[in-house]
DNA sequence: TGCAACGTGAGAGTATAGTCTATACTTATC
DNA sequence: GATAAGTATAGACTATACTCTCACGTTGCA
């Protein structure tokens, strides 16, 4: 598929694609029996992988911890070992943010009884 | 205190500090019996507030989200409905990165899975 | 065949959140 | 009293992540 086709599949503008294509994020390929233009040609795992970098991006993921997350995925010329690091250090991170979310709910919440315990 | 203490005493940079304060984060006070300079002092409230903006910050929260929080915290002239409408707003935001979240562990857990099946 | 819609590349512009520099004045220390 | 350290203000600079414009070529349809 086409450019316009990818960002209608995922929501993502033209322009916004464009920005990760270049970023790295992934790659567009060009059909080299048609000579007349150089468009780029899009795949299901573009698709895939634009849903993920939405997904991660939502969870407060920046760009380059969202490469190496699609590398960890899709590239096979790194090793297993090296795909599992990667992972598991998301991981631990993702762990961490929520002990940090649980904890601020935990501060609102105190906070919101004391403000009701003042007004009586 | 001066902007030098609090920044010591919060670890945040002086300059930092003063990108925050022009952010309506905060506001030192000037001395009136002071004639000779025009320096800011700030009082305990302040390195509290300064605690909560790290705090807020590292899960994500940005300056405008970070300065309502404050607001519901500190700010007299806000109503305590106003106030506890932001408070429960904000633990909303929270549960739902907190969902986000876990699914993103489960996706990678499954991923995880999947590379270790392809290795054998 | 005309023209709207689409595609490419380069580059400018925007928003957020700092970070740093320069200038000038004040305070503290030797 | 020199000099180092601290303070205020203004403004320049940086990084991240887009977002938009322009110029120009291609494709699809009436």
């Amino acid at each position: 598929m086409l450019i316009n086709e990818l960002s209608k599949r995922t929501g993502i503008t033209v322009h916004t694609i464009r920005f990760y294509e270049k970023s790295g994020l992934f790659k567009g390929k060009r059909n080299e029996q048609i000579k007349s233009n150089n468009y780029f040609h899009y795949d299901e795992e573009t698709v895939e992988k634009l849903e993920l970098i939405r997904d991660a991006k939502s969870i407060g993921f920046t760009i380059s911890e969202i490469k190496q997350l699609i590398d960890a995925w899709y590239n096979n010329k790194i090793t297993i070992d090296k795909k599992l690091a990667v992972l598991d250090q998301k991981l631990l991170a993702i762990d961490e943010r929520i002990r940090q979310l649980k904890e601020m709910k935990k501060l609102i919440s105190r906070f919101k009884r004391d403000i009701a315990s003042d007004s009586c």
